[in-house]
DNA sequence: AGTTAAACCTGGTTGC
DNA sequence: TGCAACCAGGTTTAAC
């Protein structure tokens, strides 16, 4: 569910309310994708410092407790493909897909995810594991200006999957997952089965543009709903009403007036219009 | 090493 | 109406 615009959007809620907040108690429903590694009481007494993003993971450092013998570490949290965050006042009991609960003196956190492929973890720090190993694989943020447009071309250029299987695959530039990775390619006028290292220059520059035109946008309207996804606040996202190609199979393409098509790749549905997106 | 399939889970929708 | 099949925003792991 949540690509990187739903995680941005979600630490932009709690990042100002959580920060400098203690944690009072914590609780640990169902099992996650992996488990917490530490007991959550010994969550309790830290301080929550500033809530950063790397790709669609989450940052949640917690400063050692005072007086505590233990030191300072954070919770790596990925929202996996049905999670979102809620930050409430935590008198809503939990409910069957509330699995993580974080008890803090600024309200509640509380991890909602039917499907149970998010990720709550414990890390010393983001240059130790389970954390770095995590992380390691990821590709550039697609808003790091570092990420050039020759760099991103030579990138693509190492991969000769289909261009949207790479874009799905995170290894050159994280944050697109199927939403917008199809979305980006029809803004780009690129088809999604162009083979990632067929890619031209001026072609591979247009493909960085529009996918950060396409993030931009999605961020600005608060990401996309499609079911479950819910912003930090229980606001939805509005970028799924103005979606050019994903799930609209069969209609027409509101640039050129072809059929948007479906198809199938890597497991994923990917949708693309066979009239302005080009091999 | 890179690419592809299978796996992890639950719930909503579709179709017979 | 009932139930089986299929579909869904992600990523790791195992297997070519």
């Amino acid at each position: 569910m949540p690509e990187m615009p739903e995680v941005e959007v979600t630490r932009t809620g709690i990042d100002g309310p959580l920060r400098g907040a203690c944690v009072l108690a914590a609780r640990m429903g169902k099992p996650l994708r992996w488990p917490l590694g530490v007991a959550p009481e010994s969550l309790v007494g830290r301080r929550i410092g500033p809530v950063t993003r790397r790709g669609k993971y989450l940052w949640l450092p917690l400063d050692a407790a005072p007086g505590a013998s233990a030191s300072g570490g954070g919770l790596l949290l990925h929202l996996g493909m049905s999670g979102s965050l809620a930050l409430t006042d935590g008198h809503a009991p939990a409910g069957p897909h509330d699995h993580f609960d974080l008890v803090t003196s600024a309200g509640t956190l509380r991890l909602t995810d039917p499907r149970r492929f998010g990720a709550v973890v414990w890390s010393a720090s983001l240059a130790e594991d389970p954390a770095a190993k995590l992380l390691a694989p990821l590709g550039a943020e697609p808003f790091d200006p570092m990420l050039t447009d020759a760099g991103f071309h030579a990138a693509l250029h190492r991969h000769r999957a289909a261009v949207k299987t790479v874009l799905l695959g995170g290894k050159v530039v994280v944050g697109a997952g199927n939403i917008y990775a199809c979305e980006a390619l029809h803004a780009a006028g690129i088809h999604p089965m162009l083979r990632s290292d067929r890619l031209s220059r001026p072609r591979a520059a247009r493909l960085l543009a529009a996918l950060r035109a396409t993030l931009a946008q999605a961020l600005e309207l608060g990401g996309s709903t499609l079911r479950d996804f819910r912003d930090a606040h229980g606001v939805s996202g509005g970028f799924q009403d103005q979606a050019g190609v994903y799930g609209r199979a069969g209609q027409d393409c509101r640039r050129c007036g072809g059929t948007v098509r479906r198809v199938v790749q890597g497991q994923r549905a990917t949708y693309y219009c066979a009239g302005c997106q080009t091999r």
